[in-house]
DNA sequence: GAGTTCGAAACTGCATACAGTTTTGCGGCG
DNA sequence: CGCCGCAAAACTGTATGCAGTTTCGAACTC
């Protein structure tokens, strides 16, 4: 048998993770022989990866110049968010006409089974994984894998923004995680109820409320990834 | 001054249109050899250019087998114009809430314009153009560019399954692009009038309409694709 | 004749090298 | 002091070669 996992598959990781954090500064320039230094892997293979990071929106590129780390701009993080909204509300509108019941079922008892831990928990990045992983969860029922790619993608490039926001709020009063399960336990009960234009209002305002809070958080990204260190 | 296309980008486009056509059968592997010398270029940028396309799901690749045309089901085209409708819907509900009275006007108008031609028109990728092309503006009065790119992206991979729907459409009976324009039209009037929720109804009813007539071309598309030539 | 094994051929994965382009830094000029 | 021009350095674009893996087919077994 053989390595089940390449070199490429590798690096692609380690820079869609960096990507994701914005190790590389909004708009800097990649440079790709250090990259590839650093990730001790040769340019072929990183360039490979690069490119399919392009082509998800991680990155950006100009020819003869090279792989760049996109802009970071409130209107970027808007449409990011935008877009999450068009596609969790259809994900919510067909998990209301053809999820099994028990798959429903299952998904609020883990809800359930989760909401201790997500009470108590502080740590953001904790946080952000048990968040994504509902809606990830949520947007299985709707057994479309396209809208689960699109938003796997989406929740990959708003990350670092999530971050930045679940860790001002922890900062300031702890009065968060509360609000937000129970604006998922009010999805699920509309998908139980195959209440179909319920349950995607609740989506849409719990991720427009999101949103508005992300804005903001976009300021403070923005003084985190240019005065930052030292 | 210097080339502004570099190889790569000829060897993609050319590659997505093949795709877009499914020159490449389902499921068959590709030969990167055999395809760069096709192509007029050595494997790197080839290899380049199908990274790309598997990010964007053109193409999928497994590990130290290569690269492999997407299979074609029906439900991978279901899913496809679902997530059409969630991406299409949403752009609708945004062009109403904020798309200037002007670019909504200049839509309406492009549609008069272009009503002559698209009655009269025959060719399936003429047609097919106006249509994409419609919905590509359509969709850039949302004023959201990740709406955009997502949209470019469903229309590239559903593009031959409507291009097969729109032939046998042709070689049936003629009448279809009137249905089609007015459907349209509804569409603009909706946003015309501010009305979200009709212009974002009837955006749904015509994807959805479209939708049914794919599934019965994804069979038509099995006979072309397994039995066609020779 | 169906199934198995094994070696050769074909193909992919990746490093490296070099050509062409962009960036940088320095010296001269106004 | 700033600006232009130019040459060197740095970097990207792509071809090529080789190592490792998979695929194919012929010979062999039952």
């Amino acid at each position: 048998m053989a390595k089940r996992e390449s070199n490429v598959d590798r690096v692609y990781e380690a820079l869609r993770r960096m990507a994701a954090d914005f190790a590389f500064k909004p708009d800097q320039r990649i440079n790709e022989s250090a990259l590839s230094e650093v990730l001790g892997a040769s340019r072929t293979p990183l360039r490979e990866a690069l490119n399919r990071l392009v082509a998800e929106g991680f990155l950006t590129f100009q020819n003869n110049r090279g792989f760049f780390c996109r802009p970071l701009t409130p209107s970027y993080i808007m449409d990011l968010y935008e877009a999450r909204v068009a596609v969790e509300c259809e994900a919510t509108r067909l998990a209301c006409s053809r999820a099994a019941d028990a798959d429903i079922a299952a998904l609020a008892d883990y809800l359930n089974r989760m909401e201790p831990e997500y009470q108590s928990a502080t740590d953001p990045e904790e946080l952000l994984a048990m968040d994504e992983s509902f809606h990830a969860r949520l947007a299985q029922l709707s057994g479309n894998s396209e809208l689960q790619r699109i938003l796997n993608n989406l929740n990959g490039r708003t990350r670092y923004i999530r971050l930045i926001d679940l860790k001002r709020m922890r900062d300031r009063a702890g009065g968060k995680a509360p609000g937000d399960i129970s604006a998922h336990r009010q999805i699920v009960q509309g998908i139980a109820a195959r209440n179909a234009e319920a349950a995607a209002l609740a989506m849409r305002s719990h991720i427009e409320k999101r949103r508005e809070e992300a804005t903001e958080a976009v300021r403070i990204a923005f003084s985190q990834l240019y005065v930052p260190d030292e």
